[in-house]
DNA sequence: CATCGGATATGGTCTGACCATACTGTGGTC
DNA sequence: GACCACAGTATGGTCAGACCATATCCGATG
């Protein structure tokens, strides 16, 4: 027999050790968002690594929403901490979507599950629906299927944001996002929005009411009539 | 006045274009998980730009859990194209939480919401439960609580896995991963984890009975034993 | 005091080189 | 012919240094 012996799995690059010690900083330091990050140059030195690698690090952080690099001079330069999950997700969930590595229905099926969950909630809390009211009127006013589903994405995320729990409004919004082409497409075939807003104000007065299992149940019948092809998976 | 002209609200760096050149010939090509990517000197070629906006493009869809690299040579080697969107959320959520962008009882919350949904389908749905007795079986046998951690979290991931949904399955994943630590903690200051496998056992039997309503309430009831100080959010 | 223009610090990109890794093919050995 | 050792080579990983674009800062100038 060869040599079997163990290797470790993987040597950790570079950039991944740049990664660590940022995210240690992080923790460590308490750093927060707004507070910014040394220069690309001066971390590299610090650390012993190439800028390159430094880079590599930074347009990782870029990708989950943790850092925003803004060139220039001043106190608004570099890389500063963020805390944007939202299009980190939704980047997420569109390139895997269009990986055919999930499917629409698993995407629809989650949206319903947070959905009803918020709608329910936000009704318990009677949470402020002036948001929600607002995106309704939007829906009233707009004059293509695109403007419509901007204003029902609005409503709907408004819902999420209502119970209270940023992670769940974030994985929404990004839901929403990465299937908006199939959200017009589903507007478009139904032609008529009208049931769609009678839904909508049906929504909106039980989570105004403070009624969570009506606002539930609306959540449920609506998103059964936007994609009547997945009906049957929605007990 | 200045010049007030319009400029665009932010320059498209290089390895931007080469991200929406590599999606857009994903979504043309029909590309899947398992095929490969152009090495990263023949793609600058292509797109006439230089090998560092291409290495950042691919550290880019790397963190995505959209492709990963793998130097050498031969079928294996180079940027393959894969669909691992567990690692990348739980990269996401675990930075989000250190930064205080995200507090734990949300995590939790979206994790009790999850993990009541997916139980509800796995009962219905009378998913094989074979997963999650294993997982149960090794909780029995674990010796510290880091051990016991471990089997926990393959028992509530199979849970969301049963439930047919990927994308759930994926979420769960990572937000278990992300809180870890808090997790062990918990475990360490309850001591005794014979009542959490009273509770497992419960919830095993709910799904493999299909009856959703009694697991949904298992999940429920596990969940405030384990994490007592959040359970006023758990109507 | 106001304004303009250079100095400067920052990220963004490019080039070219070298290293580490892992397969490929070739040639020798048994 | 089967097997094995070794050079060849394609791939990602890292580095160094240069230059460009942008935005602020600050001093000179009117």
């Amino acid at each position: 027999m060869t040599d079997t012996r163990w290797r470790p799995v993987k040597r950790t690059r570079t950039f991944e050790e740049v990664l660590a010690q940022i995210e240690h900083r992080i923790s460590e330091d308490g750093l927060t968002a707004g507070d910014r990050l040394p220069a690309e140059r001066q971390l590299a030195e610090q650390l012993g690594v190439s800028r390159s690698s430094v880079r590599e690090a930074m347009r990782v952080l870029e990708t989950l929403g943790v850092v925003s690099s803004q060139a220039g001079r001043g106190p608004d330069a570099g890389a500063v901490l963020v805390s944007r999950p939202d299009t980190a997700l939704a980047d997420l969930l569109r390139l895997h979507l269009g990986l055919a590595g999930l499917e629409l229905r698993e995407v629809v099926d989650t949206r319903l599950m947070i959905e009803r969950w918020a709608a329910g909630h936000a009704a318990t809390a009677r949470a402020d629906t002036s948001a929600l009211a607002a995106a309704y009127a939007g829906m009233a006013g707009a004059r293509t299927p695109e403007e419509f589903v901007e204003h029902d994405t609005a409503f709907h995320c408004a819902i999420a944001d209502a119970s209270g729990n940023r992670l769940t409004g974030a994985i929404m919004r990004s839901l929403r996002d990465s299937m908006r082409r199939y959200a017009v497409e589903a507007v478009e075939r139904l032609g008529d929005t009208s049931p769609l807003q009678a839904d909508h104000e049906r929504i909106l007065t039980a989570i105004a009411a403070g009624d969570p299992e009506e606002a539930a149940r609306a959540v449920t019948d609506h998103l059964a009539l936007a994609y009547p092809s997945l009906r049957q998976e929605t007990p």
